[in-house]
DNA sequence: TCCGCGTACGCAAAGCATTGCGGAGAAGAA
DNA sequence: TTCTTCTCCGCAATGCTTTGCGTACGCGGA
């Protein structure tokens, strides 16, 4: 219902010239005489003309627009990803079309599908839990459709990829753990063919055998992610023989999980157990105990992915993968030293 | 970078035929005859054609985009809303542009402006902290461009309008905690010009007065909504000759802050305090103790907001307001009772 | 044989901005 | 006076789709 938008044609017919010089005159074209590009300036200012995309992007056959797809949307990790990514893209004049895959698959499929449809000139992605093929990026890359991945990745040698240093931060999980005084230390994993999960396992085993903890593959579990089965793995690591003394999950919401199902079983934290996570500032500040954790620069992996996006925009060959380093904050949660102090 | 998108052009040329009566085979017009018809549409599936949406909203002068402003993206409840919102549009075709007012009225004008510049048919808003004029808004309505507001509302005459049921919320919060036992019940509210703490406080002064409890200037206090600022006003408070025994907050920040706050202070939830707080399910259960709070429906809210969103593109002059109904969900902040049973 | 009508399709304009090229007009030179 | 040249601006095509209107062809009836 919104009234026509003011136009060129508006602008020259107002002022008894021809469209092709409104044009150039906005642009400052030296054929255009001085004074006649100053009316046309000041006209234009005076109305508020702003040139219409549409017919910008049928001309220069683009749409200033990146999709961008992620899990979902209410995860902070992400929401903070989206918002750097919208910084670096607002300042450079582009707008961000969002989608959401609700974990899935074909969603991220059908996304991708809406997307294109919308004629965005390239994505960037973060890959659902379910996603173990990747036919779909392919199609993408095929079609020289810039695209970058940030997090879950694939594809590395055709696709920049923004990720955080797994292998090194569970490192950093491990041995904080063992300085702290806890000896077998169980690990929540997720989905095996994500590429955070095989990371963080690799990092695991190297940090175990850095820290000179044996590897007990009863400690190691991966998880769908849902609240039922982190309870259920917490619990099978409870009747273990020999249990576990320490604990740390993919995400958030799975160490919390974990957490709240420890307390209500009466364990203490960090006394009887160690427990840590890779968790937002937020959360893991609010939780109680505070909660020992890997942090993600959220903020920076969206302006890096973003950064990343308009490098492939203008070189097609360019995949480069870029880890952001991350930093493990030791809160109470896997104080166990300080407490018997 | 990416190959030209196929057009009618592609198709008509590739079966020596016209482009309109391309156009008019894909959708069934009955002057083509039905073989030419099967023939293109079978084509155009095998090519996977997509009309150029660029040059349709040339034609019919929309975009098929909404502009939604939140003052973040990283609170929950903004990205859960927009989530809503999301669904709903794209189950009619519709896209989302997302924009961050970062709670600045500035950057509110702002984004206001560069999703005029997308030509969005609408807007989606929730207005920003600070925002206490509205003329940026009044432009929209005389241009004729669809908007719709959600939680913090202006303009209701004028605007149709989703929010929740804030006077009723309070009072149910105030009655509860007084079954609980707690009699002096403070509110940190937010800044005064926000509808949302016009009609929580509101609330609040109908709550005490149905249940019986006197109203103390002393223990209502407007909030900027940063840590620092809720820190400040808890000590305030609990340095006040006759302090508060319970308290509530606009959100979850505000009120996971008083929290963090009183137990540092070495004060006990809910047994010397009680708290409650408008927040998410994710947050609250996983607080210690878990906190009593008022739920939002917060995926309604965008959903509704949506479908308020097309009334008002068919119906210029439509402006109702939808209250939408909150729930308390009692937890362990504010069980003063179970406690001492 | 010719007219009339229906069938099945093509032309062109509109929506908007850009840009190569052509052209009108003026001024200077011969 | 006439030709050249430069300045300054307009025409038209391009990108893509939709749609009113025009048209070619075929067939039946007179």
């Amino acid at each position: 219902m919104a009234k026509r938008h003011l136009s060129l044609k508006d602008l020259a017919s107002e002022l008894n010239i021809s469209i092709s010089t409104v044009s150039r005159a906005l642009k400052n074209h030296p054929d255009i005489s001085p004074e006649l590009t100053r009316k046309v300036q000041e006209l234009a200012a005076a109305r508020h003309y702003v040139p219409n995309p549409l017919a910008m992007g049928l001309l220069k056959q683009e749409t200033k627009m990146i999709g961008v797809i992620v899990p979902d949307l209410v995860t902070h990790f992400y929401s903070s990803v989206i918002s750097g990514i919208e910084e670096y893209a607002k300042n450079r004049g582009y707008f961000i079309l969002l989608a959401s895959s609700y974990e899935s698959m074909e969603k991220e499929i059908e996304s991708i599908s809406n997307l294109l449809k919308a004629r965005v000139d390239g994505m960037i992605v973060c890959l659902s839990k379910e996603t173990s093929r990747f036919d779909h990026f392919l199609q993408l890359i095929e079609n020289e459709i810039p695209l970058v991945f940030f997090d879950r990745v694939c594809l590395t040698e055709l696709v920049p990829c923004v990720v955080a240093d797994n292998r090194n931060s569970v490192e950093k999980i491990v041995s904080h753990l063992k300085e702290e005084g806890f000896k077998r230390i169980a690990f929540i994993s997720g989905p095996a063919y994500l590429s955070i999960s095989q990371e963080r396992i690799e990092g695991y085993l190297s940090g175990l055998k850095k820290s000179g903890l044996e590897f007990d593959p009863d400690l190691l579990q991966s998880c769908s992610m849902l609240t039922e089965e982190a309870i259920r793995i917490t619990d099978s690591f409870l009747v273990l023989p020999n249990p576990p003394d320490a604990i740390f999950a993919i995400n958030d919401m799975v160490i919390f999980t974990v957490m709240k199902e420890l307390k209500r079983r009466g364990i203490k934290i960090p006394e009887d157990f160690g427990v840590v996570g890779f968790a937002d500032e937020f959360h893991a500040t609010f939780s109680s105990p505070e909660l020992t954790t890997i942090t993600h620069p959220t903020w920076e992996i969206g302006l890096k992915a973003a950064e990343l996006f308009f490098k492939k925009m203008e070189d097609p060959t360019f995949a480069e993968t870029v880890v952001l380093k991350t930093t493990l904050v030791a809160r109470e949660s896997s104080k166990k030293l300080k407490i018997k102090n």
